[in-house]
DNA sequence: AGGAACTATAATAAATATTATTACAGTTAA
DNA sequence: TTAACTGTAATAATATTTATTATAGTTCCT
């Protein structure tokens, strides 16, 4: 998988930890060791889906729209990578039952297989991986152990 | 992903449908549209886990050499494609917290989704894609949902 | 009003990963 | 002993990802 998907997850996790002042492409891409206009550009799909607010212009930038405990992990995968998960198929090949549908059963069997790691990601926000990342203790077992 | 894993199943899924005669890299190679050379390199690390056996020279080439229904996805996954759920992420910036431990955070949560997959992808043999290749009942249904 | 500090976005270039091809050594059957 | 194979390394071509450059627009400040 790119990289796009961590970006954002980077991108949001960074703004959950300054949630009273914006943030600028600038500062998250130096954070994420990045260049600026592809946080832009991904933060860009995150706008559109409401999870930031952007400010153009002097002392804009980006600023988080939803609570961290909010943003789920499931909804940044759909956002950034959705289908990333099936493998790559050489192109059909009408001469022979394999290769006809081969593309067709791998798509299918991974389609369900992405439907079970989106619903694995549900469990995981914004706030678990800030957790995560300043080593404070983490809630995310629980929820996946059902406690 | 990369098509490692698809090309696995499809020479595998090839096999289960002649499993009296041996097959040639240039025959799976034609049926999957790709270079008989990756073929024999992809299949060289099937023989090493004893799926299949090879046989040089003359009148030689692949054969299974496990019963299709024993042959589960998540063990042709584990051994082309291990790793390659996890999303890339920029080199660690020890200058910023965020950047500093994203990488660990976001490898540790795809490690349990990875497992995840794999435990999905048990649940699926070479024979069930053949079923599903050739258009036969499947099976796996029943198995996911647990009747 | 004008300049500095920003975002938005498109176009291009560079870097990287994937795949194909070539080459050659070894094996086997006829 | 030759034709038909596999095994594997090295190189070339292609595709994907990422970085960079360029340009236009927005906002704040003086």
């Amino acid at each position: 998988m790119n990289s796009d998907f961590s970006l954002a997850v980077h991108s949001l996790t960074f703004l959950s930890l300054q949630l009273d002042q914006m943030a600028t492409s600038h500062a998250i891409a130096e954070s994420a060791s990045v260049h600026p206009v592809r946080i832009r550009k991904i933060l860009g799909l995150l706008r559109k889906q409401g999870f930031i607010v952007t400010k153009e212009g002097c002392g804009g930038g980006f600023i988080l729209q939803k609570s961290p405990a909010d943003i789920k992990l499931n909804e940044i995968y759909k956002i950034t990578s959705e289908g990333a998960l099936v493998p790559k198929c050489p192109p059909p090949n009408s001469e022979c039952v394999v290769g006809a549908n081969m593309k067709q059963a791998i798509t299918s069997i991974f389609g369900d297989a992405e439907n079970q790691l989106e619903s694995f990601l549900s469990d995981y926000s914004i706030k678990d991986v800030a957790s995560l990342v300043t080593h404070e203790p983490i809630e995310v077992a629980e929820a996946l152990t059902g406690e």
